[in-house]
This record gives C-alpha cells, structure tokens and sequence, in this order.
DNA sequence: CTGAAAGCGCTAACAT
DNA sequence: ATGTTAGCGCTTTCAG
C-alpha cells in the first residue's frame, strides 16, 4: 500500500505549517509565490494527494457524482448510456469530480438509492437520464435541494424547468431524416414510432410531421405506433409498405425498430415495392446511430453524446460551485439543447 | 439536503452511548439482543445511515471499488463491459460496496490513475477488464499490495496467477459452437480469428482447433486471422469461402468479425456455394452474443456477464475482508472459469 | 455488556 | 502572509 502522504509531511519538509499547505491547496492567491511554489514542489516531490475522506468531512462536499446504470432493457439502444458513461467519467474527471454508479429497478427504488447514498457517501449531484412524465425522482430532488442535472428535458407540462437539464433535440434529427429522404426524392415518407404519451417519441415524431407538412405532404396515416422491438418494428414496417399508402421510405424512433423496418423491406413478400420504383429503393433511417446500425449499413441519427456528459457536468459543477445563497434563488438553469447529425449509410 | 442524522442522534434517542451505536453497527453480537433491537428501531425510525467518510477515516477502507469504463473501441463489442459493469455494480451493493469509475487511454495513464485514486479516495480495491501479456497493471498493483481482481486470465509465461482472477471458457465456447455445426452436418468448418498472440484470440481458437482434430478433420488452413472490425471479417470470410476449401461455415471470435462473415456469406458472388449445398446454408457463429447478433439473427456465444460480475465482488470481498495477515499470505487466489452458453438462431 | 477518551486528515475561523 | 485551535462523525482502545 502507498506510504499515506498527509499535508503535515508536506509541511515538514517545506518548512511551513499545515496551515499554508492547505492554502496552498485551497486559496493559493493568499500565499506568496515564492512559498506557494515550494510547496508545490514539495507537493509533486512526496507525490501528495489530499485525502478525500478528511477533506470531505470538513467541507461537506465528496465531489462525487451518481449515476444510475440501466439494465440495458433492448440491448440495442443501450449502448447510448454506455458512451455516454464514458463521456461523463472523461468530463467530471476534468473537473475534479468521480462518477459513483448504482443500479435500481424503479423509481421507487431510485428514490430509496438516492436516501442511501445521500446518508452513506454523500454524492455532491445526481445525473438523471431517461426522464419521462411525472417523473418523482427529480421532485424528490428538488424537494431536498439536492443538486442534479437531467439528461433529457422534464417533460410534463409543469415542467417550468426548475432544474438544469441537457438533451439532444430529437425533432430537429428526425427533420433532417426527413428532408434527407425528400432531396433523394421520396415523397411517401413515413413514421415508425412509439405510442404517445412519449416525450422522446412525440418529439421524434413531431420533427418527421412538421417537415412533410412544410413541403406541402400530407401525412395521415403515413405513421404507426409500436412497442420498442425489432420484431414489432418489422411487423410496423410490414403493415405500412404493404398498404396502398405508397410509403417508400420510413423514418424510425429507434435503430431497433429500424432494424426491424430494414427485414420487413427485405423481404420476399415486399420485393415487387423495389421492383415498382427500381430507381427508388426502399429507404429506412434510425435513430442514436448504435453499433447495430454501423453493423447492418443503417442510416442513422447520432447524438453528440461526449458533448452531452460534457454539457452536464458543467452545469453540475456550476451549481455546485455557486455559493449557497445563488444555489437557493434557483438562478435560472440555463439548459442545453444540442443537435443530433444524420450518419449516412447504404439504408437511405 | 437531508438533516444529518449522526451516530450521537441515535444514542440518545435510543437513550444509549454512542459506543453502544457504533457496537450494534459494527459487532451486534456484544451488545444484548434487546438493547439491540431498541437501537436498530431507532436507526430505522431516524433513517440513519452510517457516514462513510467518516468511518473511512477511522478505519482506512472506503468500501469503493474501482475500474475503468472503456471508451468503446469498435462499438460491437463495448455492449459486454456494459453488462459486465451493471452487474458489478448490483454486486458490489449487495456486499456493501460502490463502484467508482475512471477512464485510461493507455496502461500507463491507468497507473496513473491508480495513484491518483488511491491518494484521494481510497478505493479498496480494483477490478480490472482486458488483461493481455505482460499487462503492467497488474504488477504495479500487485507491488504496492492494493487488492484486485481481473476479469480475464493472466495471459503471460509468468502468470503464476499471483492474484485471483474471473474469466470465461473461451476454448468451451468455441469448441461447443463446432460441435454443433459438426451435428448440423457441416464437415469444413473454419475459424476467424485474431493474430497470435492474442490471449483471449488464442484461447478461442484452441476450442475449435481441438474438437475438429478431434473429429479427425484436418483444419489446416481452415483459419484465418484479423483486426476486429466487420470489413476486416468480411474480407477473410470471402477469402475463405471463395477458396477450394470447401468451407461451409465459420466460427468466429467476435461478433464484429462474424457480422462481416454473415455479409460475405450473403454476398453475390458467393452465391454459387449456397446453391451447391442447398440443404446446407453457410453457416457463422459469432463470439459474445452483442446486441447486434440479435438484430441480425447471428447465433453466437453468450458470457454470463452477471455471475462473472458476481464472482469478482465475491473474490474481491474475501480479500478485502480477510485479516491482514490472510492478506499476506497470498492464499491461492481461486479463480473462477465460467462456461459461455451457445445462443442459436437462424445464422446456423 | 456499556461509557469515556483519543484521533484519523483536513480546513474554516481566528490569531499573530 | 503565516501559524494555532478546533472539530467534522466515526471506531478502536481502555475502564468501569
């Protein structure tokens, strides 16, 4: 084990008290250069770390951040919260800060982890992903005024955004899907999507809507709502192309039910659609861009994960550095909304 | 923020010493069953939790394991760390642990990293991922005395395994996935590999290599060996099955490579070979069951990631909470072989 | 079986 | 600008 290295060896051998090292450390424009260097050296010489235990119990801050990692329900999409795991780790690390993991089933349980860490380890914030209506977790938060950063806009209605959040804005994606299938000349453009009330799938959704609508398309029944798996996916995809509506093309909420829509437009039963427009290939686009789209030439929509982990931990740290008094007058959150970009492959 | 709720709170409440607290806490068994039970209702009523920055003072353990989140090199294959590190992580609390995350490009940096997290936070210990020949990780660790465990054999010579160790029976694996294509008939089975040495590569290809001498086939030049990416697989998987070997399915190391296979074997110009053994598609097996092998109907091998998980807490545990002198001693580290399990679908 | 005292390493006040 | 004091919450001696 490492010989513990604590501020008063520090201070022997440079000759000053514990005092100014922690100065040094903490308030180096209080010392004077000249000290604040040697004790530097002295610092890099010993290989000193400050201890975070005792540091912690004297300021009350563990500078630590949790994050819950999911189950990874579908497999497909959950590679998304993997890098973007990383992402965060990279970031925090920058900042001075570690990520501490946990799992749980439910809100109800994350809630309970939430007292747990709280009472046990102290996390300085919380990083909340996969945020949907009503979500109890970030008014628990709040309600404790414990600091925390979403990623994922708070959806309801009440959502007067009393928290920071990060999200990468799903609509203007599925917008740029879409008028990447109109400029390659598509026009029956349709819609595979989760039910409503979703806000990452009504979002999705709404940008594919709004954009046909903007060239003058009319979309009724261009759309269909199905539970997040390949197999429903391709059951969607099968019903839509089959139909009269004439669809040629299908922008998907998800790269798993656009895996399904790219079996379904393969198919045997579906041939004569390609052969009807040769020149016109059924076109299929996704959404995160995970390694399954990469694996089976799937175009995609990527999110700029590494900028949204970045994104959080700034505003994180930003109220964690504020002063207690501009943490309590909830200064406005200022949230992030960052733009997904359309990675082209063989499907569109 | 949540009322600290300390050791002193419960005490008088309970109307007991603080001593009495710590006891019930921390050696129930020299406290009396009734004055027990008085403390544990208040603990429960109060919602007391036990500060751990304090404790971590007091007793030098943080009750923190550490390991690195990759920065998901190819994508296909990130998704096993993934599930490796939920399930740590839902290990890890049930023992009382919690995981706390870092980032390394490189060996050296993760060194670095261990001083870094060893003179701040005091992680008890360490689980490390991707151990290869001559891995300086573990000697550094293994010098300074700081408890780990690897998921993943040591690879070299030298590896007297001086430290306990989880791994997954790639040759198992393997050999399974040979004796099922030899049951399904196929006699010419190749094998896409990494180039030597590759502990885990080599391993994997043993697996094949044995169970078709065992059947008595010849499997010279029944191999081939590549970087890890699905281009890669598909160029020797055309070479392969292009040639006059008469290969007519494929075992893979990865997913990543197997994907590429699959593509190969679907080829055009391939197509003849399907034709010539109608009753006998050409048939891939992948290694590692990702996400990606379930979207594109890939039968691959599956690592118990959740018990692997398990068993390195259970390991890291028995360590950790042996005195220092069983610590010493270097007891035989009992390492743990799990078994990969072949998952079919229509690939073969 | 229970209570009292000491101290882990650090930093916020207060001296100097 | 530098040094002194005190104490964060806990557990490990040691007495009772």
């Amino acid at each position: 084990m490492a010989d513990k290295v604590t501020i008063a060896d520090v201070a022997r051998v440079a000759g000053v008290s514990r005092q100014t090292v922690s100065n040094v450390l903490n308030t180096p424009d209080v010392v004077r250069q000249e000290t604040r260097q040697r004790v530097l050296d002295v610092v890099g010489e010993l290989g000193y770390r400050v201890n975070q235990a005792a540091r912690q119990m004297r300021t009350g801050r563990s500078r630590l951040i949790a994050i819950r990692i999911d189950p990874d329900r579908d497999g497909i999409n959950g590679s998304v919260l993997d890098r973007f795991l990383h992402g965060l780790t990279d970031s925090a690390a920058r900042s001075g800060y570690r990520v501490l993991l946990y799992t749980a089933d439910d809100d109800r349980s994350e809630v309970a982890t939430f007292e747990d860490l709280l009472g046990a380890y102290e996390p300085d914030g919380f990083v909340l992903t996969g945020t949907h209506h009503q979500d109890p977790r970030a008014s628990w938060l709040l309600d404790k005024g414990v600091p925390f950063v979403t990623f994922g806009r708070p959806w309801g209605k009440e959502a007067e955004a009393r928290h920071p959040w990060v999200d990468v804005d799903g609509a203007a994606g599925t917008a740029a899907a879409t008028r990447h299938l109109l400029d390659a000349g598509h026009t029956r453009i349709g819609f595979l999507g989760w039910p409503s009330p979703s806000g990452v799938g009504d979002d999705r959704r709404e940008g594919w809507a709004r954009t046909l609508a903007e060239a003058g398309i009319d979309h009724t029944d261009l759309g269909r709502a199905t539970s997040d798996a390949v197999a429903d996916g391709e059951a969607a995809a099968h019903d839509l192309l089959g139909s009269d509506s004439g669809v040629t093309a299908l922008v998907c909420v998800s790269d798993s039910l656009a895996v399904g829509a790219l079996h379904a437009a393969r198919s045997p039963g579906l041939a004569w659609r390609v052969d009807a427009r040769p020149d016109l290939p059924i076109a299929v686009i996704g959404f995160d861009d995970t390694p399954v789209a990469k694996a089976v030439g799937l175009t995609s929509l990527s999110q700029p994960l590494k900028e949204a982990a970045a994104s959080c931990v700034t505003l994180l740290a930003r109220i964690l550095e504020g002063t207690e008094t501009a943490r309590a007058s909830a200064a406005s959150p200022a949230p992030v909304l960052l733009e997904p970009s359309l990675v082209v492959r063989q499907s569109a």
